[in-house]
DNA sequence: GTCTATACTCTGATAGAC
DNA sequence: GTCTATCAGAGTATAGAC
């Protein structure tokens, strides 16, 4: 039984597709309706595959979430892991709203997925919120509160700062069909919101 | 049967109590798992009732859901139906951002099940986006885009300075968790909101 | 008005044929 | 590797005693 080749041994291609095709639909399901609320049918469906043979490539549905959520928060984190010390301050915090922006854009269900498990109250993230998230987000308030205090920017609490762009950003993933609601058609969000948030902290940073 | 009650019969003391009971257990739960990851077990548990009792008070588990977003949308635009165009701008939209604020303070439970909603796609709800809240938002929006062109505020986008002002205050309710594992103990993390989102757009809004 | 018992459907997971 | 068949448990909802 292929469950039980050594684990070193690599997947085959159809084994590595198969299981993208899974992940791809567990995605498009938990996004929506969080992990209760996702059933391995609508999987299934979804991914074209049978129930059990979804069974086949996840031990579980737990597992299929859990490898969606693993790794989850390390990619939504590297925009701001990115936000450099040495650099401008003004600039450097731009091009984090700017990447934080293309990630809503490029990657909505992602950022769903995320605000499902932290509307749940985090039952599965708690610990990663504590500790790597709770670590990256005070180192880099520490260079925020560095260059307020140098008055290389305007003096605001960092934390909410950050708080704000995170806000800000995934509020256009997030709330999508609001947004596009309230704008009715022939908008760009994302696009107008670039702009809007680049004049928005643009001013807002002015010391 | 007291079911079949006339239509215009009010509710006894006791009635009214217990359908009361049960909204505010079907609120905690719906606004965590959203409508199909709550269980009617669920509710009734912390209702502090027996299931089939929570099904002689509603027909049906949609009903009860219905029940609380009926009404939730007005509660939630009531803020921004008091912007008044007469007033002074600034201190008008400042005064909508703290009243904003103190909603997702005072009602998180109410907005986290409208952020399920809308994460799910709205399916019960998008007929009021595309509706009231539209033409209540561009309503609103040209009193800002007039203030805007007579120089008394900031010449930015109405509906995303609207959009912004949405997300910041409603992350502190959905993300609660998430700001409290980052901020730690010993934070009180409307409080420095409300100083904080007072700040922003009192600069934000500067001509 | 509230409970126990239960009907019936859905859901996650397994067995076993091919 | 993938399918059909199926199980056990959970889920919504109803019937009927009290």
């Amino acid at each position: 039984m292929a469950k039980q080749q050594a684990a070193d041994r690599p997947l085959t291609r159809i084994q590595q597709k198969n299981r993208q095709t899974i992940l791809d639909a567990a995605l498009e399901v938990f996004s929506q309706h969080g992990f209760r609320g996702a059933t391995l049918d609508q999987i299934a469906e979804v991914a074209g595959l049978s129930k059990p043979n979804l069974l086949y490539y996840f031990p579980s549905k737990e597992a299929i979430h859990a490898e969606l959520l693993s790794g989850l928060l390390d990619t939504w984190l590297d925009p701001l892991r990115a936000l450099d010390a040495a650099g401008d301050p003004v600039a450097e915090i731009l091009a984090y709203v700017r990447r934080k922006l293309e990630l809503s854009r490029d990657f909505p269900r992602e950022s769903r997925l995320f605000a499902n498990e932290i509307l749940q109250g985090a039952p599965r993230m708690m610990e990663a919120l504590q500790g790597d998230l709770k670590a990256l987000v005070d180192e880099k308030a520490a260079i925020l509160r560095g260059w307020a205090e140098t008055g290389r920017i305007a003096d605001l609490p960092p934390h909410h700062l950050i708080f704000s762009i995170w806000a800000m950003t995934q509020h256009y993933a997030d709330f999508d069909v609001q947004v596009r609601a309230v704008l009715g058609p022939g908008h760009d969000p994302y696009a107008e919101a670039e702009d809007f948030l680049d004049l928005l902290f643009r001013k807002l940073l002015v010391p």
